[in-house]
RNA sequence: GGUUCCGUAGCUCAGUUGGAUAGAGCAACAGCCUUCUAAGCUGUGGGUCGCGCGUUCGAAUCGCGCCGGAAUCACCA
């Protein structure tokens, strides 16, 4: 891999060493790429010398600038603007570097598993009462791509999802089922499992909702006619028998949730999301008790009159927080205590990155803070990656006002979509009903996709579905389409007998340009991994596909008469190929061979 | 009230160890299909980077203080 980053870096230092007698600190030396409207491929910031050379920033520069063309072999010339060295590379090395893009296996990504560095990712984790909705799709997409980004900076990835199959939430649907829906099965409905069950749901909270009702009505406190509604009771009642094991509780929850998984694993298969651990919250539920019980007789958690257990966390900033309830029962904090305990065992990684939304900053805030407290030498390697909520442009997203966008419907659309934008386009003549379904499905995924990965994942979004289904500018089906030009321009390359091989023709400005940003993608994919930032490789390769289509209107390829700048052109064409399907991959889009 | 996050063009968003004249897309307007895929390309207009002060040769970026918005601070998960 040719770095000429690192090449002017080092002739960089020896300049200074050479001519001001200094050694230098490496991160006074900046190297950027030069921008556009500049002559010159990379450029020295020179500010940062001159208290070393006593010298205005012209002289600095230019005396840094000849030594470096008389010793440094890449570099051809340079110039200087305010305190701006901008350095020119011999186009032949621009010519290698390309050369060199064909025998490297894997240009940009680390060979798997090369770090040495394993990471855990946490995400998805859905309740079982109801179908994934729009906020779960930016969750899984955003757990997915992560994990491919971390792959590909050479880390080993478990992708665990954590499912919430207990408690009082299933118990609702259970006991609308019991109630109103008996003999009612995703088969006989003709309904998606979660769909059916997420039904009952909805069901149980109209009917809750009609009891408070009557009792407000007939003088009761609002507050209490929630505790008092016979519905309620009903459903922590079955939670009791749940938890007592109850034969009849057990088996009608193993058939429900049952429904629901196929439900989601039909969804998952759709987004293109897998995991490599699945862990039910029914197993895991009572973890952690243990290890209060221990902090507890370390004296860092303390136990009020009434029994339940506390840390204070308040000389952190923080507030007191509930580790076990006066019954004795665990809470959500205690179970999160558990299972990472259980993780790192299990696994020694050396990350467990969370990926959930930021209602809960505070909780993974606390959680590391207590585990550290509690310890653990692997609290800090308890990383969360937040992200911010999808709002629509009608306001917030509310399950309980029917505002809630449905994974599944939401995908439905965008398919269909983009089936009748190609049929109108006439871009599917000539394809059978089956090449059809294939394409139009990875292109409706891909709009779905990139909308949601190119937004950084702490900002919340607008999800506006008109705007995301629109496939015209910085959009996933764009990028799509870039790729599909490239392989259409392979395969009438193929059809005149047109071989690539090495470039020899050197590169003109407007194929360096190209060049110039297919030079960067191993820093993307370095920062995207470092920052935890799928937003950073959909940003990028928008704008190589953005490059590549001007250069396609500006350069002919198969129609240019000269054999070497035509082979220059084709062989660019290749990489950009390559480079866009890898990136779209990280993401999780797929790209279509044509469209 | 405490904590955390956000504020960039009419709208949606990039801009990451502080660097040159802050960029895209959408929307608007004007062009380009006998030419490798027009889901494209070119051009025009559009900005007090929320406000102020500070640090610096240099600030959208760092610090402090305001203003505006969001989340959270449960014996819920």
């Amino acid at each position: 891999m040719i770095e000429f980053g690192n090449i002017i870096h080092n002739a960089t230092c020896d300049a200074i060493k050479t001519l001001y007698d200094a050694d230098i600190n490496n991160d006074l030396i900046q190297i950027q790429e030069t921008r556009q409207e500049f002559e010159g491929d990379f450029t020295i910031v020179v500010f940062p010398f001159l208290k070393i050379s006593k010298k205005n920033p012209e002289v600095t520069g230019t005396e840094i600038g000849n030594y470096l063309v008389q010793n440094c072999e890449i570099i051809e010339k340079f110039n200087i603007i305010k305190g701006f060295l901008n350095l020119s590379i011999k186009k032949e090395h621009w010519l290698n570097f390309l050369n060199s893009l064909s025998t490297i296996e894997s240009f940009g990504t680390q060979p798997s598993k090369s770090s040495g560095t394993k990471f855990m990712v946490e995400y998805s984790s859905p309740n079982t009462n109801k179908p994934l909705h729009l906020g779960h799709v930016r969750n899984n997409l955003l757990g997915y791509a992560l994990s491919n980004l971390l792959e590909a900076n050479g880390h080993e990835v478990i992708k665990v999802n954590l499912i919430n199959d207990r408690g009082i939430h299933i118990c609702k649907s259970m006991l609308a089922w019991q109630k109103w829906g008996k003999g009612i099965t995703p088969e006989s409905s003709g309904k998606k499992g979660d769909h059916l069950v997420g039904d009952f749901y909805v069901k149980f909270d109209l009917e809750y909702k009609k009891q408070i009702k009557e009792l407000t009505d007939s003088g009761i406190p609002q507050e209490e006619a929630e505790k008092k509604a016979p519905l309620i009771i009903e459903a922590q009642d079955m939670l009791l028998k749940w938890e007592a094991l109850d034969e009849e509780v057990t088996s009608l929850w193993k058939m429900m949730n049952g429904w629901v998984y196929s439900g989601f694993e039909d969804t998952y298969k759709k987004m293109g999301v897998n995991f490599d651990r699945i862990y039910y919250e029914s197993q895991t539920y009572l973890l952690g008790k243990a290890i209060v019980q221990k902090g507890l007789e370390k004296g860092v958690l303390y136990q009020r009159p009434d029994n339940s257990v506390w840390i204070d966390l308040t000389a952190d900033g923080l507030d007191e927080k509930l580790l076990l309830r006066s019954d004795g029962t665990s809470v959500y904090m205690t179970q999160d205590l558990g299972t990472a305990a259980q993780r790192f065992d299990e696994y020694h990684m050396d990350e467990l990155i969370y990926v959930v939304g930021n209602e809960q900053n505070y909780h993974f805030q606390v959680l590391s803070l207590v585990m550290e407290k509690l310890g653990y030498d692997w609290a800090k390697n308890l990383k969360h990656m937040s992200y911010g909520m999808v709002e629509l442009p009608s306001g917030k997203m509310k399950s309980r006002e029917g505002t809630v966008v449905d994974a599944d419907d939401l995908v439905d659309e965008m398919v269909k979509t983009a089936h009748d934008m190609s049929m109108e386009l006439g871009k599917l003549d000539e394809y059978t009903t089956e090449q059809t379904k294939e394409i139009v499905n990875m292109i409706g995924m891909a709009a779905l996709k990139y909308f949601i990965l190119k937004v950084d994942p702490k900002k919340n979004m607008l999800f506006d579905p008109k705007e995301s289904i629109d496939f015209n500018g910085n959009t996933g089906p764009f990028i799509q389409y870039s790729y599909a030009r490239i392989q259409s321009i392979f395969r009438k390359a193929s059809e005149l007998n047109l071989n690539i091989s090495d470039s020899e023709t050197v590169p003109s400005e407007k194929e360096l340009k190209l060049l110039k940003v297919i030079y960067r993608f191993p820093s993307v994919v370095a920062d995207a991994g470092k920052n935890l930032s799928p937003a950073m490789i959909a940003n990028y390769v928008y704008e190589l596909s953005k490059e590549f289509n001007q250069f396609y209107h500006e350069c002919p390829i198969l129609k240019e008469e000269d054999q070497g700048l035509r082979n220059l052109r084709l062989h660019l064409s290749e990489q950009t190929g390559k480079i866009i399907k890898k990136s779209m991959n990280l993401l999780g889009i797929d790209v279509p061979e044509r469209m």
